[in-house]
DNA sequence: GTGAGGGGTGAACACTGTTCACGCACGATA
DNA sequence: TATCGTGCGTGAACAGTGTTCACCCCTCAC
């Protein structure tokens, strides 16, 4: 009666099963050995305790929600920019609609007790996460279509606090630039938290999805410019290229 | 040596006390007990168990925030309907800035294994919250300050959820009139829910207050209709009272 | 062949929520 | 006044949790 060797992954996604059974707390250390046929402290020889599984299981869902958020911008075509925003934010809302227990545990309510590692998995998936919308985002950007604001227009806190987090992460953005990203982030991840939590369901019973696309394409609306505004925009730049005078 | 006598009220308050301290795992059956000078199964006297003590305090928290909202509500004079939105609003987040542990209870992920008892306190709390904002709205509708949405603008799916929402909260309201209601408070919820969270520490650090100070009035300013503008479309329907021909 | 060590075991500890039989002290009643 | 019923507390117990410990077996390198 071989038993299939214990692997780390093997722990999350037993983990992960019974998180999705039966929430957070019902990922627990003894249940996951038994399902793997073995007894609890085996675990303890891959994995620190609890906390790390969860980490290793949080680490593991960011990558997947990149994963096919990736392969939703993958798919558009190579000069479409807006469909890559586009593409990447209803990715990630279907995702999260179709994995609320992760969805919870990864951008919900901080599980409690529970502190990730600095550093540690959780920390760079969702910094290759972050990096997959700032593609988005810089490519959008650069064929003219993010609605960006003047920086005088921005509160002087803000204007410091974006300008310290673009150098932070090494972007090649003013804060006038950074500013749709996070006001796109900020609000996409609203839109899908509330929809997830069943906030939305005294209005919409069980499926707000209408309403969520009317919310998900307003914020669209007001991050992008228009593409003939954009084409006039680059015309305008041409032409005072070579000022007169 | 008399000890206080056992009060629900006193329950609710050594549990928050414990949630404040160590979030919701930390409120312990045996240390409210602790806490209270007296042993664990007293408690199944006052409260049928750790769930109850729990719908208890959500109940308590939310019944605080409607105060707080209907604070500042009551603050602004008689037809400062725009002020009446922005203080609500304000309080509302204030609240949850400075009670992450209750907020997170209360509108953050759903606890494990905790369900909220049908048409019990915390659902009637939730109610006279839902109708403090609901009043708020009536109010700039009634004004004309709120910017309506054309029935046929709307998605079928949304329209009819609208209109059943509407009937059976018996509000008297279109569903085009409910939309910019449901969408202040998807947006509100999900703007607080995202800062309290701390999803927005990369970008501003442990204040992001300028920021979401922005969001909300973006917010405020996709909801209203301007004073003016109000005003000119009250004297259309007075002239139009009177039709030519 | 033998030592080293990775990876498993059962027992144990300190917790948790909850239930149970018990008992005390009080107010209403005969 | 004596007695009962009941509200409210107690300690003991049960099953479950995360975690640690001493132990042991199996395999691999020398």
């Amino acid at each position: 009666m071989a038993r299939p060797p214990l692997s780390t992954d093997a722990l999350v996604a037993t983990s992960r099963a019974l998180l999705v059974q039966g929430g957070p707390d019902a990922v627990v250390v003894r249940e996951v050995a038994r399902r793997l046929g073995v007894t609890a402290p085996a675990l303890y020889r891959h994995v620190s305790g609890r906390d790390d599984l969860l980490t290793l299981l949080i680490a593991a869902c960011v990558d997947e929600v990149t994963g096919v958020c990736a392969a939703a911008v993958a798919a558009c075509g190579p000069g479409d920019v807006e469909g890559r925003l586009r593409g990447a934010t209803w990715a990630f809302r279907d995702w999260a609609l179709q994995h609320p227990p992760e969805f919870g545990l990864v951008y919900g309510t901080p599980v409690a007790r529970y502190t990730a590692p600095e550093n540690g998995p959780t920390v760079v998936a969702m910094q290759r996460f972050g990096g997959l919308f700032g593609s988005v985002f810089t490519d959008l950007l650069r064929a003219g279509r993010l609605r960006t604001v003047p920086e005088d227009d921005l509160d002087p806190g803000v204007r410091a606090d974006l300008t310290a987090a673009a150098a932070a992460m090494g972007l090649p953005m003013g804060p006038g630039e950074l500013y749709p990203f996070v006001v796109g982030w900020h609000r996409m991840l609203g839109v899908v938290s509330v929809e997830v939590a069943g906030h939305l369901r005294w209005a919409f019973g069980d499926d707000a999805t209408a309403f969520v696309r009317d919310q998900l394409d307003d914020l669209a609306a007001d991050l992008l410019v228009p593409p003939a505004r954009a084409l006039a925009a680059a015309r305008d730049r041409a032409t005072s290229a070579a000022p007169p005078g």
